[in-house]
DNA sequence: TTGCTCCTCACGTCACGTGAGGTGGC
DNA sequence: TTGCTCCTCACGTCACGTGAGGTGGC
């Protein structure tokens, strides 16, 4: 057997790209905002490439832009956040002082309630707007029906 | 009684800006865009005042774009054919040939349907975002009870 | 070696933000 | 009459879009 790396998948850009629903430019910029983790390859002039797990960071990032409409600088303190609770399950994971492991597992409650009422408000508007257009259907519906029958 | 008009409601921008949350600027610039109706003063240079049907069709405008968060053109197509369902309404009500009558209401069918799948997709996003954060917050809370207990 | 996709500028565009300088209505 | 809000340019900004011109990897 030879002491060849393990066989990492690693995407090109545009794959990535197809992969999530955005383009190039997009990925790119975001990089440039220090949106995404670095790009594992060292830097400057060559091809990027992208692991499984830093697509999934940027579907989650976008996932995040999108539903709760933020600009990119909120999304960064978001993303920020995200990462930090990330190193805090690392440590966690190590843990040892349980004061300690208590605190930072309440902290990840409150993160993550927070983005749950964002969700919730986002769910009570679409419920109203469906309410709102399912009604007006039902009300042609019926006109149509009247008008059909009496014909 | 005097022969004065109806004491009908109006608004200034500002006030308009501060009900809907959004800008004056917003405002003019929607308006220059076709996406307002055009304000009931005759026009240029003067103020402008709105009434209330103009805010709630505004406060419409702004919900559509926040929730299936489309640009202004594509927006604009949409309350283009809100305002053409609304005339369509106009001349049914009126209405006298059945023929007619039937086809206003299955292209008014087609609209209703066509931004209710929109609403539908926008949930089913959400709803598994929704699951995801619920996941890990229950996974948390699991971890902050079994702390607490083995203390 | 030949395509294809990648790279970095860099200017364009969309949806407004933000003054500048001036005029209108309680 | 005095503020305050309104008006119209017009340039700035954010989040990318869109080539131009060149280089890298199956």
């Amino acid at each position: 057997m030879s002491t060849v790396t393990a066989p990492v998948v690693t995407l090109r850009i545009g794959d990535v790209a197809k992969l999530v629903g955005t383009t190039t430019r997009t990925i790119r910029y975001y990089e440039e905002l220090g949106l995404l983790l670095a790009p594992d390859s060292p830097s400057v002039g060559k091809h990027r490439s992208y692991s499984e797990a830093e697509v999934a960071h940027l579907r989650e990032v976008l996932r995040l832009k999108q539903l709760l409409n933020v600009s990119l600088d909120e999304l960064k303190t978001l993303v920020e956040a995200e990462e930090a609770r990330a190193a805090l399950r690392r440590e966690l994971r190590a843990g040892s002082d349980p004061q300690r492991t208590l605190e930072l597992l309440r902290e990840a409650v409150f993160h993550l309630t927070r983005q749950l009422e964002l969700v919730h408000r986002r769910q009570r508007e679409l419920a109203t707007l469906e309410a709102d257009l399912a009604g007006r259907l039902d009300r042609v519906n019926k006109r149509i029906s009247e008008t059909t029958r009496s014909r």
